[in-house]
DNA sequence: GCTATTTTAATGTCAGACAATTAGAAACGG
DNA sequence: CCGTTTCTAATTGTCTGACATTAAAATAGC
């Protein structure tokens, strides 16, 4: 592992990425210790300081992660689904807040992807997942819950359906990508009316995983999509309207 | 913004997501500047050191960006398309490598999730898309191409399919997701006659977006996927061998 | 043999200094 | 007055040395 004190790059980065190639090309394998700040230093020639900050970018990177006292020091760390997820997360919902998506835009690649594991859920859920679906439907018809509530128990249901596809990866690719774009999603504010609508394809959408019917899971979730979307128009034109009014 | 000093989490740590947490909730607009370092030393109640390190977590996260010079400074970053999947790759690239996921279930994530835009990819596929596909199936019937550069190539029309939807918020999670699991794929060694039904179907994927035909993609694309889970399989039953027998 | 204490090796934090970089102000020359 | 050069000031990048904190291991005491 070398670097160049010529480059223009800052040291703490050229020291961080010489590590995390290490890790990536498995050179450095899990639960491996580095050497310690000292022994870096020595190796890369640097002060203390420029070898703590290449740390610290791993350690947000969850790449690696250190541990105080005698036998402390920093480790390769095995970066967990939980983890990556939640980075993904906020790197995706900053990027989409960032970049002026639309709605349509946004709408369209969460239910495209959702789609994605209709058949395999419908194949694969179990009673549980079936369960969890049927509590959180019953929980959005309940009259007292606050908008907020009927969202984080809309996410809840996909997740459910997402899980029920039965592979961690796609689980983990899935849930980061529509729990990224709940934001977007939340800008739509439910009426008595629209909740109604929701439930009744979340109720289709129960109903055809449990009958095991890719086809009407599908076409359950593009009918949601369609009503969202909708949904999503009329927030927009009322937004706009009030703005040209006011 | 504040921190709790009695806390045993690390006070670069606790700063660090004071900061990102402004910027999430969007108190901290993109390219706004974040005070200097002296300052948040000042409104923090740390020393330079401390700051400094919570301001290079933020970096390798692509939160801010810094300046150096008279007018310099950390600013919010607006993070690119291109940057977040960057990020993406690598953290799920590690997850897969530390997690022994099987080869089934990431062959399984990756084709249900590019399934998921050949609708959209049927639909609205432009001329451009189908010459670049055509034209990395051009590259992969040449002779003297080695694995690497059909592994290459191999990503590349996968990612113009993907392309073909029109929907950048699905390209940034569909082509992220492939390209982690590409070091999986990769494992498969090529063998001419694997090359050459590789590519017919290729050439049939190619034929169903010319021809707008959703279900002809999807079909196509499954009997890819069965085709890759036939290779992987057998890899893997030739290193069991090879391993029982050395 | 068990417990309490000390030692030790590591990371976490601080303070102060200097280097490097960059924008803008000031000085200078035409 | 304008363009060029030089200086200045603000800011981040790096180094050094010190001390605080932590946690495991060695040691001492019983």
């Amino acid at each position: 592992m070398k670097i160049d004190p010529a480059s223009s790059a800052d040291l703490s980065v050229q020291i961080a990425s010489a590590i995390r190639d290490a890790i990536v090309t498995g050179r450095l394998i899990v639960d491996q210790r580095l050497p310690s700040e000292a022994d870096l230093c020595d190796q890369f020639n640097v002060g203390r300081t420029t070898v703590r900050e290449a740390l610290k970018r791993l350690a947000a990177q969850s790449l690696i992660r250190t541990q105080r006292g005698a036998t402390g020091g920093a480790f390769v760390n095995r970066i967990s689904f939980e983890q990556a997820q939640r980075q993904q997360i906020t790197t995706s919902t900053l990027l989409l807040s960032m970049n002026a998506i639309s709605f349509e835009t946004a709408c369209e690649a969460r239910f495209a992807l959702e789609r994605a594991c209709a058949p395999l859920s419908a194949q694969r859920r179990s009673a549980d997942h079936l369960a969890a679906m049927r509590a959180e439907i019953h929980r959005q018809i309940q009259p007292g819950l606050t908008d907020e509530a009927f969202c984080v128990s809309d996410v809840a249901f996909h997740r459910a359906l997402v899980e029920g596809a039965g592979n961690p990866v796609l689980s983990y690719q899935l849930a980061g990508a529509v729990e990224s774009m709940q934001p977007l999603m939340n800008m739509i504010t439910f009426t008595a009316r629209s909740r109604e609508a929701i439930v009744a394809l979340h109720i289709r959408i129960a109903g055809a995983l449990d009958a095991q019917s890719a086809p009407d899971t599908e076409s359950a979730l593009s009918d949601l999509e369609h009503y969202t979307l909708t949904l999503g128009r009329d927030v927009m034109a009322r937004h706009a309207r009030a703005r040209s009014n006011g």
